[in-house]
DNA sequence: GAAGATTGAAGACTCAATCTTA
DNA sequence: TAAGATTGAGTCTTCAATCTTC
């Protein structure tokens, strides 16, 4: 990209500065959100799982999609330990395989989700959506799409489209 | 399938859709570095505390700077004692200000640094760079700039002035 | 009193081992 | 034998309290 930088000096790769940007912006935009989300008593994961199973069919998913979905990979026991002790889901036993738990959002836990949300969109309206000119947002949104698709094959299946594909690797 | 959304689904809310494709754009890169890193016997906090060293006029900085950069709040004594007991960085008086502390990077520290840079240049080409259009490249990363700006004031120090700080979080 | 840094305690995450069921 | 889920041990992170220096 710049000739005039030498071809030994790691350190100052432009890579680095476009991997600094996506990473202070992504995180900065989460920590506003973080702060929200802890006012309402409760932290960023146990969030996302709520939200999973929220927009999930009947409420519930599977132990083993939550782990694959979220970012905890093996923590997921504990933080459904966590929100169940709160009130927020339950367990529920999988009729179809006896190995299953369903985690299935309760009463309570979608009345907490109905408190949060609006304040949270108001906040990714804020701190993203309206930073950027309409085409410009759609720019962003292609780029995050190709790039997920990249990293993340068959991350599709829970956002947009009900249809889970079973998980190949 | 194409049919209207109900203004009261919250759930199902395109910001929330927006939202996800970020994070999952940002985590699944960030998990392909991650492993890369891990390879070379460091974790990624490790690794961004001696990329920030690397870059640093002789190769230090204050522990308070390192804690207000990199997204350790209150971890970094202990990451710091985890460096130093590697011989990665070492620690050394503030002559200034005798409160203070220099976390500095060791040759050990850049040689480990030199060791892992290239693959890493090369994952986030992979996985970020060569994913997308010269011009499209250009676009994502002008939007991570505009909302790095506004999440992070002060955070693109030395480019242009820092903006004000928002009133209302 | 306030800022820079460290410490202890509590909580959360990761990894490997374990248990049950397919 | 393999897959779904839990458990225990160790590590890391967070929060408040503490110590030193400004």
């Amino acid at each position: 990209v710049s000739h005039e930088i030498a071809p030994t000096d790691l350190f100052g790769d432009p890579r680095i500065t476009a991997m600094g940007l996506f990473t202070e912006a992504f995180t900065g935009v989460t920590a506003k959100l973080a702060t929200q989300i802890v006012s309402h008593k409760l932290v960023m994961a146990e969030f996302e799982v709520l939200l999973r199973l929220s927009r999930s069919p009947g409420g519930r998913l599977r132990m083993s999609d939550l782990a694959a979905q979220t970012s905890l990979t093996s923590g997921i026991t504990r933080l459904i330990d966590r929100l169940e002790r709160g009130g927020l889901v339950e367990r529920t036993a999988c009729p179809s395989d006896r190995r299953g738990l369903f985690a299935q959002i309760t009463d309570l836990g979608r009345a907490r989700m109905t408190a949060v949300l609006p304040g949270h969109l108001e906040l990714i309206e804020t701190w993203l959506i309206d930073l950027l000119e309409p085409d410009e947002l759609d720019g962003f949104l292609g780029a995050l799409r190709k790039i997920r698709d990249a990293v993340r094959p068959g991350a599709s299946a829970g956002t947009t489209e009900p249809a889970p594909a079973p998980a190949i690797q």
